[in-house]
DNA sequence: AATGATGACAACCGCACCTCT
DNA sequence: CAGAGGTGCGGTTGTCATCAT
């Protein structure tokens, strides 16, 4: 099972871009022959082309064969290959037979390119799908060489992310990192959900929640349904991203004032927290929202105003 | 307007596997 | 069974367009 020689190393064979005329020539060629190949390496001087015949086999596949499927990916086509990679890895060409008219190099660009870094953004591990481990974070946070790729996408996204839920997530797993989670909850405020006095009760109350999973938890109370663990089922990514697609681009109604009530099960503080006024974050993140780009790793003053206001949050 | 940075996509590279002799 | 030819596959690189400075 030796490795043959590539014609690709022969002197003299071009290689980058096809032209017009070279792609013409090679349908030409594969179409006088009832669009049968036979042998890809003796292609290239059939069809009159100066081009190894692997080169040639990878432009027909992946270019000029007519039952490929050109143009976006729809969202069936991305769900799809989000619940197909969950399950088969980085297997592009298993995964291209589940999609018609794709071909595995596209699909493989298009996780690298799109699907990777969305996921990166939710804090979902594109290798694992599931939640990236909070060690990794604080491990990264606390000066180790090489910031978390998830920290540094979920940052560098902030003021691009079109879906509020998905920067509440990135800005929790940076605060968490910062300030042992302690400011996190006055991020919230930047949520668009409710009024300025609703914003004070949910913040101020999710301030005194230290645990992230009570923090969801009083957040689910109030209706938001901002983390539904996807992590833990990947066969309901899809339907989740769907639905924070749909939560961000519609116009939901507000909470209620007595979704937002404090629930009897947490503790007194809690209560008591949610009638003072926010403070910290929300005006800064509100500003940083009508400003997408003023939200990158490399804005350093973004980041140090950022800490200045975390350290005077209310407890 | 010029230049650098970034993103998206096409194409290449090299290894592994399959088939045939 | 071994080896050569041919092809498939996944990772990586190159190229070009667009955006930011």
């Amino acid at each position: 099972m030796g490795r043959s020689p590539c014609c690709c190393h022969d002197a003299g064979v071009k290689k980058g871009p096809w032209t017009e005329e070279e792609d013409r020539a090679l349908v030409e060629h594969i179409q006088r022959h009832g669009g049968h190949v036979g042998s890809w390496r003796n292609l290239p001087k059939a069809a009159g082309l100066n081009r190894c015949g692997k080169s040639c086999r990878l432009r027909w596949t992946n270019y000029l064969r007519p039952d490929i499927k050109r143009g976006n990916f729809t969202d069936d086509e991305e769900r799809l290959i989000i619940a197909l990679h969950a399950e088969l890895g980085n297997k592009w060409s298993t995964i291209a037979t589940h999609l018609d008219g794709r071909t595995d190099n596209e699909i493989k660009n298009y996780w690298n390119t799109h699907i990777r870094k969305k996921l990166l953004r939710m804090g979902v591990d594109p290798v694992t799908h599931q939640r990236l481990p909070p060690d990794d974070i604080l491990a990264s946070a606390a000066g180790a060489p090489g910031l978390s790729e998830a920290l540094l996408s979920a940052a560098a996204s902030l003021g691009g992310l079109n879906n509020v839920l998905m920067q509440v997530q990135a800005l929790q797993l940076l605060l968490q990192t910062i300030n042992g989670g302690a400011a996190a909850a006055g991020l919230m405020a930047n949520n668009n959900f409710g009024s300025a006095a609703d914003n004070n009760a949910m913040f101020n109350a999710r301030s005194m929640v230290p645990n992230f999973q009570d923090q969801m938890n009083l957040l689910a109370h109030a209706n938001y349904r901002p983390v539904d663990d996807y992590l833990n089922n990947i066969a309901s990514f899809s339907e989740h991203d769907a639905v924070q697609q749909l939560n961000a681009a519609s116009s939901a109604p507000a909470p209620t004032a007595a979704a937002l009530a404090v629930p009897a099960s947490f503790p007194q503080e809690v209560a008591a927290a949610a009638d003072r006024p926010v403070q910290g974050f929300a005006d800064l993140l509100s500003e940083a929202n009508e400003m997408p780009n003023m939200c990158s790793l490399e804005d350093d003053r973004f980041w140090k105003d950022m800490l200045a206001e975390s350290s005077s949050l209310p407890l």
